[in-house]
DNA sequence: AATGAATGTTTGGCTATCCAAACTTTTTAT
DNA sequence: ATAAAAAGTTTGGATAGCCAAACATTCATT
């Protein structure tokens, strides 16, 4: 298969991965999650959850009990944290270390974070931790990035 | 908008990218490029193309001379090549920092090239310069990134 | 100029995912 | 128990993008 056809092969859809965070979100929030919750969470209409979470329910990532509430499979949880620890991830690369402005940051992370691999998003962390654990080296590697960039911002 | 729906908001699809780029590479490396000449490359149907190259020369990338010869405008390369620019900061972030191997560095790369914004490319880059620049500061940061990622791998 | 190959376009089908609106089922409150 | 509200589902329409296959056009060679 041509790489670029990889696009659309991944364990999840963006739009399936944000259904089951949204879940996970309201039986976190709200102790419960029933289609109508997650559609109005959303901004979605009843109708186009009906139908996603029929097919995320299909999959093997969501159930439901006899009174209609939504509950995450083992694998669906796996999925839900596996997204939500790639876009920490990225969040924290993208806001605090390459200094984007918070909003642009959540955006980015946002359409990328289902689409990396587990590897990278191992390894991401891993880079972090060692970047961000304070040690003299990379205070200083960090700091040299942090000046030219903001000379470079006031040269424009 | 809600952050998550932003995802289908890009300059251009990931397929729309690879259509630009291809008709870059093809005019690059033979000299031209017409329909079947990208569909070809691409491996896709003839008639896929002829409909998605339509829709970029409507949507101002790509042009056709009287003899059906495809080129890029002035937008369309500009394009074609902030995406190949992604493409190139990213696959040097994943595998010649991150320790990433080929082939998923270029399949992850692949997969997000077209949805980074400019400001996250330009810092990548400059992050990226600095990082690899052989200072002390970066070259001990690394090392030890490199070092304790072997010793994680050792360990498993 | 005529025929066959190459090239290009159109049509109908498929998946994903959204919306609106109609309809059904369940719950709640009188 | 019945009417109203809430919840859930279905249907038809839209866009994006792919395929297969039918069809149309252009080119190249005799």
């Amino acid at each position: 298969m041509d790489i670029w056809k990889e696009f659309e092969h991944n364990e999840i859809t963006h739009s399936g991965a944000h259904y089951l965070m949204t879940v996970h979100k309201l039986i976190n929030e709200e102790g419960y999650a029933r289609v109508s919750d997650v559609a109005r969470s959303m901004h979605i209409t009843p109708g186009s959850a009906s139908i996603m979470i029929k097919s995320l329910k299909e999959k093997g990532y969501l159930e439901e009990d006899r009174n209609r509430f939504l509950r995450l499979t083992d694998e669906g949880n796996r999925l839900a944290q596996s997204v939500s620890s790639h876009r920490q991830t990225l969040i924290t690369f993208l806001q605090d270390v390459l200094h984007i402005d918070a909003e642009k940051a959540e955006i980015d992370a946002c359409k990328i974070e289902h689409l990396i691999s587990y590897e990278t998003g191992d390894r991401m962390v891993l880079f972090l931790k060692i970047l961000l654990s304070g040690e003299s080296d990379a205070k200083a590697f960090l700091k040299r990035y942090w000046d030219t960039l903001e000379s470079e911002l006031k040269s424009t």
